[in-house]
DNA sequence: TATTGACTTCGAGTCGACTCGAAAGCGTAC
DNA sequence: GTACGCTTTCGAGTCGACTCGAAGTCAATA
C-alpha cells in the first residue's frame, strides 16, 4: 500500500522543528496546536500539514507573539473562510510589532557598532570579515 | 550657585527611560546599574552619565540579551581599558545575536505578508498604508 | 520472559524578569 | 501639626513559558 501523506512521531517532529517533545505536547496542551491524530496506542502521528502549521506557529513565536495571542490564531483555522478578518486583524497587528523590533534592533545595532568601534579602532566592521 | 550636572530624581528617570521606578530599584538591587550617588536622605540622583548608561542597557535588555549578561558587561565599566576586550567580545557577540534576530524576523515578516495577502487580496501592502 | 526504548498523562517545579506592598523617612503646603 | 507626595528598603508574589519526573503502556528484540 502506497501512502499518500507521510506522518511523523513526536520525536522526529521534535527534530524537524527545533522543539523538544516536551514543548511540542505543552503546547497541545494549552491548544496552541490542534489535536493531533492518534494510531491505537494513543501515539501522535503528526502530518504535513501540522508540521507546516506548527512552524508557521513557531515564527510568531519566536517574534515574541504571546502564546495567548497564538492560541487564538491558531484556533480560527478552524472556523475556515469565516475568520478571515480576525485574523488578518492578528496577523497585521503581528506585522506592526515585527517593524518595531526591526527597529529597535536595527538602532541597537548601530550603537554596538560604534561601542565595538571605540573598543578596537583597528578592526574592520565585523560584517566585513563575516561575509569573508 | 550654577550647577554644571544635572542630576535627576528616580521618577525622572523613570520618565526619561520608560522604567519604572520599581524597576530601576530592582536593576540597582541586582548590580545592573552601577550605585547611584545619594543626597543626606538618601535619595538617588542620577546624573546625565547614569542615564546614557542605562539608556544604553535598555537598548541590550530589549534586544534579548539576558540580564546576566548585561550585568557583567556593566560590571566591567568599573575596570576602565583593562576590561576593553571582554566588553569587545560581549558587545561582538550579542551583534551576532541581533544579525540572528532580524534575519528571523524579516524572514517571519516575509511569511506573514504572504497570508495577509491571501486574507485580503485586494488590500495594498500595509507598508504603504503606514506611510501615508 | 525480561529488558530496552519510545511513547503516554498529569501535576509540580523552575527560571527569568519583573512587580508589588508594607512600613517608614522627609519636606512642603495648608 | 498633620496631610500629601515623594522617597527608602526588603521580602514576597506574579507571570509567561517552559521543563521535568513519576508512573504507566506498548512493540520489538535478546
Amino acid at each position: 500500500m502506497i501512502t499518500l501523506t507521510n506522518t511523523y512521531s513526536i520525536q522526529q517532529v521534535a527534530e524537524l522543528t527545533g522543539l523538544t517533545v516536551h514543548t511540542l505536547r505543552y503546547y497541545e496542551r494549552i491548544d496552541l496546536i490542534p489535536h493531533i491524530e492518534r494510531d491505537d496506542n494513543g501515539y501522535r502521528h503528526y502530518s504535513d500539514g501540522d508540521i507546516g502549521r506548527i512552524r508557521f506557529l513557531c515564527c510568531l513565536i519566536r517574534t515574541k507573539m504571546p502564546l495567548d495571542q497564538v492560541r487564538r490564531y491558531a484556533e480560527l483555522y478552524a472556523y475556515g473562510a469565516e475568520s478571515d478578518e480576525e485574523r488578518f486583524e492578528i496577523l497585521n497587528a503581528h506585522r506592526a510589532e515585527i517593524l518595531r523590533q526591526i527597529d529597535a534592533l536595527t538602532d541597537t545595532l548601530a550603537r554596538v557598532d560604534y561601542k565595538l568601534a571605540k573598543l578596537h579602532p583597528q578592526h574592520e566592521p565585523e560584517s566585513v570579515r563575516e561575509t569573508v
